[in-house]
DNA sequence: TTTCGTTACTACATAACGTAGTACTCTGAA
DNA sequence: TTCAGAGTACTACGTTATGTAGTAACGAAA
């Protein structure tokens, strides 16, 4: 399976990227986007000197994320390393960008106000940010 | 239970308001939005209409979705009477608003971005109303 | 060839939801 | 006042996603 497909859901409670993944799926990702490559064995390694956790937990939530096309597998000697598809920010802007679609596509006008609402109550910074995006979108529209 | 703590997911495959509840709840809902208020057995009545499924079946989602605050159930005579405790809008809205305040917190940046660019792409009949609430937002900041 | 690291497979737990049966209760009619 | 039928509570099982972990099989190196 890849990424372009993988489904998911958005959970506004959890922080970070646990709205979108597992927390230890999140971990193991976390920790493969910093490192760039890892095996099954330095990823428990890990995760082992924060808390108790087998490394068969360690492998098989891997295995998941492989499946899911989050991770891929390319075996190098004895065991497989570890990959993510895409980066930290690619993953994170693709989601985003899923869950902004579905925002708009079927709560269109909730979506929109309730975004400048937001915008401008908790993070008034950007709203200048907003707007210069949206002058630069719709220049690029006249053209 | 009360609507203001319910946590829920939000699934962008999904269509409608399936993005947030299961399906059997989004046909209850909908169509206790619809009548204003509904036993079991109306809600039963309706959905056996279109497909087959159990008197029970419906009690039990019509439990569940009381007890997450999105119905209240008030005894009637023999039987409850289910009404939503919140309109489609108003339910609709406060949970737009939970994803995006979740987008916003953690995925500042992209939610931002991409909240243009969709809007830019897929419905630039929106940017105007987009615009339009960004400075009514700003000048009330000012004043 | 034997061993030890690695992996594959299997399994169990939980949570949310869809599904439905059964037994108990209560209302309203006779 | 009673009792049948409607209605409800309780229980339960299936599915899916995830966390968790054991065991058996495999494979590379010594």
């Amino acid at each position: 399976m890849t990424l372009k497909n993988y489904s998911f859901t958005f959970d506004p409670d959890k922080k970070g990227l646990r709205k979108i993944l597992g927390h230890l799926e999140t971990d193991v990702m976390e920790l493969v986007w910093v490192e760039g490559e890892m095996t099954v064995r330095q990823v428990h390694k890990k995760l082992k000197s924060r808390r108790n956790i087998a490394y068969t937990t360690v492998m098989t939530v891997m295995s998941r994320l492989a499946e899911k096309g989050l991770l891929r597998k390319v075996k190098e000697g004895a065991a497989f390393v570890y990959r993510a598809t895409s980066s930290r920010e690619e993953f994170s802007r693709s989601t985003v960008r899923k869950v902004v679609n579905g925002l708009l596509g079927d709560f269109t006008e909730p979506a929109i106000s309730q975004f400048v609402d937001s915008i401008g109550d908790s993070q008034p910074e950007n709203m200048e940010e907003l707007a210069r995006l949206i002058e630069q979108k719709r220049k690029k529209k006249d053209v």
